[in-house]
DNA sequence: ATCATTGATTTCTCTAGAGAACTGCCTCAC
DNA sequence: GTGAGGCAGTTCTCTAGAGAAATCAATGAT
């Protein structure tokens, strides 16, 4: 037999975090501020402190809050970069337009540390799109305020850059979209694609995240206007630094 | 006095999911196969069940493994859903090309449930880029196979749609664009704004989402040609569904 | 055949306690 | 002043145990 549909009480542990939350998203809790502790947790609610962090667990892999080791756990920041997809590469479009979400335009600085190129063997799927295996890899990392914001491997066939200066670190003026026009195949076309998930162990490192961060993955193909694959890029971006916008006609 | 840089072991917990999830990412366990459990594993390394369920926990909050109370924890499923972006609202583009990740290219049939219509007062963002608070708000929910991935909520100029079919369930052949269009605002442009974050509660109830899957927030704005905004579309989807593709020349 | 019940298995929630590791602050010696 | 050292407070890791709640398969009654 049905009992009547009693809600079911969420466990302590929920209530807590609902409670939190609800102080973070109502601004109580602005950015940046410390939340209450496991010690404060436990004498205000009358739990064991493994319940205490299983509550500030919830908040912390929903990107909310961010613990400090030996300090305590503070309201998590948020204030992206916005990155333009069609808009950047394209001759200027049509468009200006309000933007939905908030994000910092003014362009702030970046840095780019950690230039890798190797000659190497692409995995399968590269190799299938740039229509052969051999490839030179260009790896860097963006830093923006001196945080890791963005980790990007490029890929380019080795047979058509082998010996200029995509096989070294300085690229000269105009990077090296310039130096592939130089070569005579200047990329007219683009493919983006979009992931988000969580992260992998060591892009938790490369990127410094925190937990309950998701990344944005981008798999970016250049193509000349012959429709030749000139670049695959494999773009892995923290998540909570970035909005992306990509303008486009109907 | 340094000692010497003696690489720290991670803690018990972190060694096994190490080990879990070298198990999955090489294959040796698929999609949808069962992982040891709690018992097996506090039996196994000699742990407290506590210690066990730590190390499940990072697998389910990396998205990799699913709990299923009372049956075990799982290995997750990933079989995106490919959107197009300007391909699929654009005057089709030059554009085949191989693409990097793997997803269902087959449109699978999807259904929509949930419609819910109003006339609301617009949050501030949304009122900013319509002009004016006063909106039409459709609220849908897509699914596929029976499994929800995607919430909706459109919003069109109050002033401007008044009277018309996109203010009914039904809004007939062509969808709100062709009413659109019959009223004299055919969208021309498009904005897309993306976000990747964990979603909030009330998300993870309404698309079913497990642990440790992150939404992908997209933010539409529609224009005119002559540049007025005529529908604000916020979508949440699902991330571990979707690969999104954006195509756009040079 | 179909439906209800039972029981084993499994994840989920929580208590109580303890030591390790790290941070930030204060004090003291130089 | 400046640096070293100590100390309180905090998060992190782990143990041991117990009951609740859901799943799944097998059993038994209709």
């Amino acid at each position: 037999m049905q009992q009547s549909p009693v809600p079911p009480e969420p466990p302590i542990y929920r209530r807590i975090a609902d409670g939190l939350r609800q102080a973070i998203l109502s601004g109580d809790l602005r950015d940046g501020d410390r939340l209450p502790g496991e010690n404060a947790l436990m004498a205000t609610h009358g739990i064991a402190r493994a319940t205490a962090r299983q509550a500030l667990s919830v908040l912390i892999n929903e990107g909310l809050a961010v613990p400090k080791r030996g300090s305590g756990v503070y309201v998590r920041q948020f204030r992206p970069i916005r990155r333009h997809g069609s808009r950047r590469l394209s001759r200027d479009g049509w468009g200006r337009g309000e933007a939905i979400w908030d994000s910092d335009t003014r362009g702030r600085p970046y840095t780019v540390d950690e230039v890798e190129i190797d000659r190497e063997t692409a995995e399968e799927a590269v190799a299938r799109v740039l229509g052969g295996p051999e490839v030179w890899v260009r790896r860097r990392r963006y830093s923006v305020d001196g945080r890791p914001v963005q980790i990007s491997v490029s890929h380019f066939p080795a047979g058509l850059v082998e010996g200029s200066a995509i096989t070294r670190p300085d690229t000269g003026a105009g990077g090296v979209y310039a130096r592939l026009g130089e070569l005579g195949h200047l990329p007219a076309h683009f493919t983006e694609e979009i992931r988000a998930r969580m992260p992998h162990p060591h892009e938790t490192v490369l990127l410094d995240l925190p937990a309950g961060t998701p990344v944005i993955a981008i798999a970016r193909v250049a193509y000349t206007a012959e429709g030749t694959a000139v670049e695959v890029n494999e773009m892995v971006l923290d998540a909570a630094s970035y909005v992306l916008q990509y303008d486009f006609d109907a």
